[in-house]
Order: structure tokens, then C-alpha cells, then sequence
RNA sequence: GGGCCGCUAGCUCAGUUGGUUAGAGCACCGGGCUUUUAACCCGGGUGUCCGGGGUUCGAAUCCCUGGCGGCCCA
């Protein structure tokens, strides 16, 4: 039959009836909650106990003058027992539609869970067919374009999605316990910063003037912890305009949290315990598989600095003193295109990125970066050329980055101006100078250590997701067209 | 941006070397069935083979081009 005549042939079941779309109906159980309830009830026994479901019609088996029905819920699935008068009623429905039924909870001789009900209710009727049974939907582009069947048909889909919620609710209350304040800091900013990446640029009308989507919460954060909020921490969108794979979005969550009078070390176990309580409360395991590796996010993690890690990876002793010329014949041996104005800083920096991260599994801090690629971190206490900042990556992959914050306005004056250089060469992801900023830095901020978290790869770690899509419920796509050619 | 792969019924897929009227399961429609659970039995067959152009007696199949998606690389 024609996708028009499958419509039609549902419309045509509203004919007869009275009130197709009725606005309310009294749910008392939740299927998990039958579920629990009458975990005892025997094979073909009843409770003697009324209860009332409403759910998706996701199947049905009409058998002469009974009917079966499982009906879907935000908790799982429960089953209905159609018997005489309701039989014709249930015959009239579709799976997908809506449906609400009361009845007697009882067991069925073959050991089912049921609400017997002789009324079955439609509450929203499915003109359209819900996808297949029993193959569900497996095409991606169907699964991220109309992610409502994805949640409809494929429990994996619920799992992540619901992991990510208790992920998020379990990362506030870590930061709520420890005297975090959450805070919203604007989503347009007259100059983009805080992160390496390229912006979207859109126009404020009412200012004429162009603004660009946050790259990053930094700059707004830290005017707060100058402001005296010493413990900040916003969750929000941060929106890069680059391309997408497995572990970029240009629409990402960002978690970043600012605490006054810590630094990087003590963000380093901070990070820590927040992952490993998010891990308990939204898969109730610290034991994780991602990827190609398996590991407890209980485990200490890994600390290495990046430069132990290079020459751990080349074989050659990188240190923060090693010369231009060596890094550069380095960098060359393992065909890495290097800038002719690049510093040694920024080629440890490209080798680290594109010959050492790759190889990290397990979760590992690679701290005490070259301050050439780090314009925002404070300069080392013990070495001028490095900054205090670490990344931890799992497999290959940045899940955060934290300093000890550049607190001094007349280093981060300098630092912006190097960054300038950089775009002077044509780096357009480096940061413009912002003097709003520097001039809330030139009031006094306290020593602070700050984290940027990647929600959104936090939870595909979680989750075991090998792409950042399937975190993220609406992805971006191109848009359909029909357009030919 | 580059390379490779894919797009066939509402869904999941098959479709040989270019050759009759493009198939299966599910879903759907009609009938049967008072305990099914991928229910079952009988009957029915749904289509812009992603769009456009070309080659050919003949194109889902080959070529060109565009779209969308996936994987890898930059």
C-alpha cells in the first residue's frame, strides 16, 4: 500500500469516534511501576488491584475475540489484555497511536505482566506508521533527522540519551556541594575568545554591529571570579565554525568552572572525582569501554608532561630547552608541516597534537604546556618557557582542559599581543585582543584554577558512543532538499 | 577541501553479465482464530530504484553531473 494510503487508512479510524483527541488522561502506574509492584503475581493469577497506563501502541496480536497490546512509556514497556467489548475498540487502533487503559493488573497464563481492560482508549492517533517492529531504524541520517524515532524504536538511543541527562544533573550537584554558583554569561560577544576556534559571525541589528556565538565561557567567568563570585561554573552551548567528525561538533555543551585560590593541581583531582561521581550516577559503573580500550575512571589517572610525552613518543629527549632547528628536523621527520614563524612551543605543540595524543588510551593529564599555544594559563612557577595547564584525553581525545588562570593583566597584554602575530600570519582562530577584559583583570583577580569540560565527549566516554552525534539528540545536518540538479 | 562507500516499497533489505511485468520479510488491507508476545493460517501487492543528463534496441544496473548520508584524511 502507498505511503498516501497508509495516512489515509489511519485517518479513516478517527471517523467513528466521538472524542479522537482527548485533552487529559489519569495515568496511575508507570509500566516500570507494575513492573515492581507485582514482581510476585503468578502465571494466570490477578491482583484484584485497578490500575491505568497510557503509552505508545508499539504492538499488537488480535486473537479472535482477545487482544494483546504492549504498550511504551518513559519507563518501559507493559502489556494490555483486550478482552470482549474492548476487542472492537482495540481493533480500530494502529500501533503508534497513543493509547490509555484501566483495568485489573493480572498475570497471564503464558507469564505475562498484563492491565486487563475491556476499554481501551485512544488518546493521540499515529497517522503515520512507527518504524519496523523489530528491525527498528538503522539509517542515520533518519536516526539524527527525526531523533523521535530513534527514541521511539531503539533503546540505545534512551540509554544515552538518559545518561546524559543524569550526567549533567550529577555533575550540578558535585559542583552545588562543593559552593559552586551557576551562573549564565551572554551567548553573543562583541569579540570572540577564551577558546582556539574559529566563530560564527551573526548581526546584532539593534547596536548595528556584527557579534559573534561564544567560542568559550572563559573571559565572562573570569570577570566574575574578579567580581568576588569565587567559585562560578556555567554549562553551556559554545559554538565553533569548523568542520565535524567523530569528536568535534560545531555546536558543543561546554562545562567551565572557576575557582578562586586553587590551581591546576588541585583541578587535576578535582576533575577527577566530578568524572568518576558522573560515571556512578548515570551508568552505575566507573568500569567504562570506548573505542578500542576498556578502563576504570576510578583509576588514578596517568599524569605526564607533554614534553616527557613526546620524547616518550619520538624516541628523541624533548625538554623545554630543546632548540628550534631540532624540533623543526623532528617535526619534519614525521612529515608535520611547520610555519616558518612557528617557536619551539608551538612545533612541541603540533608534534604532541598530531604524532602523541593519538596514542593515549586510558585516561591520562598531559600537563605544563609551552606558553606559545597557551594564552591564557599562568606562567609556570618553576619554568618561564611552560605554562600550569593540563588536558586529560581518553583515547585520543581532549576531554578537558584546565590552568592555573593568567591572573597577571600586564602578561595577558602580552600574550594577546603574540596571539595578534598570529593573525597577522593568517591563524584566524587566534584570539583579538580584548580590552574589556584586560581591564577587569587590571582591578585584581585572585589566583584562580579553571576548567573548560567537554560535556558532550564526557558522555560519549560514559556511554561508549564512537561518535559525538549520537550524544548530541538533534546533530547538525545539511538540510534535505529536492533541489536537482 | 580530498579519497572511498552508500541511497531500491512505510521500515529492514535482496536484485546475477545491461534483458520479460523490480522482489522478500515486516507493516498495511480483507477473512479466520478466546492467552498472545517478531502470534499464527488463507488471500491481496504497495515503487520518482535519490534528482538531472547521456550511452544503448533495452538502464535499478554503465557513463557524466548534482543532492544527502557514512567512514577515513586534511
Amino acid at each position: 500500500m502507498a505511503e498516501e494510503d497508509l495516512f489515509e487508512a489511519r485517518r479513516r479510524k478517527l471517523d467513528g469516534i466521538s472524542n479522537a483527541w482527548p485533552a487529559r488522561f489519569v495515568r496511575t502506574h508507570l509500566a516500570a511501576q507494575i513492573h515492581d509492584e507485582f514482581a510476585n503475581l503468578q502465571a494466570g493469577e490477578d491482583s484484584g488491584k485497578q490500575a491505568s497506563v497510557a503509552g505508545r501502541l508499539v504492538a499488537s496480536r488480535v486473537q479472535g475475540k482477545v487482544g494483546f497490546g504492549d504498550l511504551q512509556d518513559s519507563s518501559g514497556k507493559i502489556q494490555l489484555f483486550v478482552t470482549s467489548s474492548g476487542i472492537e475498540a482495540f481493533d480500530n487502533l494502529d500501533s503508534g497511536d497513543i493509547v490509555g487503559a484501566s483495568g485489573e493488573v493480572i498475570r497471564t497464563k503464558r507469564g505475562e505482566l498484563s492491565v486487563r481492560t475491556d476499554e481501551p482508549l485512544l488518546l493521540a492517533k499515529a497517522l503515520r506508521a512507527p518504524p519496523d517492529k523489530w528491525h527498528g531504524v538503522s539509517d542515520t541520517e533518519v536516526r539524527y533527522r527525526q531523533r523521535y524515532l530513534d527514541l521511539i524504536a531503539n533503546p540505545e538511543a534512551r540509554r544515552i540519551a538518559r545518561a546524559r541527562i543524569d550526567t549533567l544533573a550529577s555533575i550540578r550537584r558535585f559542583l552545588d556541594g562543593r559552593g559552586f554558583q551557576e551562573v549564565e554569561t551572554p551567548t553573543l560577544h562583541p569579540i570572540f575568545g577564551g577558546g582556539y576556534a574559529q566563530p560564527f559571525v551573526t548581526h546584532y541589528n539593534a547596536i548595528d554591529r556584527d557579534m559573534f556565538l561564544r567560542v568559550a565561557t572563559e573571559l565572562y567567568l573570569k570577570r566574575l571570579i574578579v567580581g568576588g563570585m569565587d567559585r562560578v561554573y556555567e554549562v553551556g552551548r559554545v559554538f565553533r565554525n569548523e568542520g565535524v567528525d567523530w569528536k568535534h561538533s560545531p555546536e558543543a555543551t561546554m562545562l567551565e568552572t572557576y575557582e578562586a585560590y586553587a590551581d591546576y593541581l588541585d583541578v587535576m583531582d578535582f576533575v577527577q572525582a566530578m568524572v568518576r561521581d558522573a560515571a556512578t550516577d548515570a551508568i552505575g559503573t566507573t568500569k567504562v569501554s570506548f573505542r578500542d580500550a576498556d578502563f576504570d575512571l576510578a583509576d588514578d589517572w596517568r599524569r605526564v608532561t607533554m614534553h616527557e610525552l613526546v620524547s616518550e613518543v619520538t624516541g628523541e629527549t624533548v625538554t623545554a630547552e630543546t632548540d628550534l632547528d631540532t624540533l623543526k628536523a623532528l617535526a619534519g621527520r614525521h612529515h608535520l608541516k611547520v610555519e616558518p614563524w612557528w617557536g619551539p612551543g608551538m612545533i612541541v605543540g603540533e608534534i604532541y597534537d598530531k604524532v602523541a595524543e593519538g596514542t593515549l588510551k586510558a585516561p591520562t593529564i598531559v600537563y605544563d604546556y609551552p606558553k606559545e599555544i597557551s594564552p591564557l594559563a599562568k606562567d609556570h612557577r618553576d619554568d618561564p618557557r611552560l605554562v600550569e595547564r593540563f588536558e586529560a584525553v581518553v583515547c585520543g581525545m581532549e576531554l578537558c582542559n584546565a590552568f592555573s588562570e593568567l591572573n597577571d593583566p600586564i602578561e595577558q597584554r602580552k600574550r594577546f599581543e603574540g596571539q595578534q602575530e598570529l593573525r597577522e600570519h593568517g591563524d584566524m582562530e587566534a584570539n583579538p585582543i580584548d580590552e574589556a577584559f584586560l581591564e577587569a583583570l587590571e582591578y585584581g583577580m585572585p589566583p584562580t584554577g579553571g576548567l573548560g569540560v567537554g560535556l558532550d565527549r564526557l558522555v560519549m566516554v560514559l556511554t561508549g558512543a564512537n561518535t559525538i552525534r549520537e550524544v548530541i539528540l538533534f546533530p547538525a545536518l545539511r538540510s534535505e532538499t529536492t533541489d536537482s540538479g
